[in-house]
DNA sequence: CTGTATCCCCCTGGATACTG
DNA sequence: CAGTATCCAGGGGGATACAG
């Protein structure tokens, strides 16, 4: 593994399949995780909160998501109350805080060009009739 | 995640369940995309090509990952013959090099904090005795 | 309120075989 | 060479019930 380099095998070349940015992508590709980076990056928020403040999510997936948002260091948890009912705050981490900058680089990205992408699909679609 | 001028819902506000930077998220997201992209951000390729340079991937998600870009106007899709062998080359679009740069930047972000990533997963693990 | 446990469906994606 | 078609296992994720 090169040290400065930022070259050849870490991402750069052709063998990019055991990349370690695919782990970064599967976890910021997650449905809920950008979501609730997304969230927290506002402020803390408490575990209903979270829920409500996004919709379509199932306390499983929030659980699930949030555990593994905090095993990667990107998410802190905080236990506010030990007795009931028991109240825990989550909020982003350094790290955290830090990934949303390329984040905001997709959704910008993605605000800019959305337009010419949906004229895309629809020239594919003129292109070829179902 | 500011709410700036762009009308609040589409990706601003905390209603960013249905927001269009999902969209765009999903395709980044999946595995082979980033990969494809990455290959064809250096030259152009042949199908059998980008087979090779690509280790793991099937025929299938080949071909279904290159009909998606190339429905979302990333990927250029050109039949060089049309006799028997046939020849197809792809490229990416404009459209298709404009996102090589978000995704460069969680590809540096990866490399920057993943030793950070790693040391957090390995702390929770301490932490959480499996 | 903040979770864990269970069931279960569906879709992704792998393997394989076949076609133009 | 560049695909399409089919089968099928595995896992993601939803719904629900229950616990601390």
């Amino acid at each position: 593994m090169e040290t400065t380099s930022t070259s050849a095998d870490d991402c750069g070349d052709l063998y990019l399949a055991e990349c370690p940015c695919r782990d970064i992508l599967d976890l910021v590709a997650s449905k809920w995780s950008t979501l609730i980076i997304g969230v927290l990056e506002e402020e803390p928020h408490r575990f209903g909160q979270l829920r409500r403040a996004i919709p379509g999510i199932t306390q499983k997936m929030l659980t699930q998501t949030l555990r593994r948002l905090e095993q990667d260091g990107l998410v802190h948890r905080e236990v506010l109350v030990e007795m009931r009912p028991p109240q825990v705050e989550y909020s982003l981490t350094a790290l955290g805080e830090s990934i949303t900058e390329p984040l905001a680089a997709i959704r910008d990205w993605s605000e800019q060009h959305l337009p010419h992408v949906r004229e895309a699909r629809e020239a594919f679609e003129a292109r070829q009739p179902a």
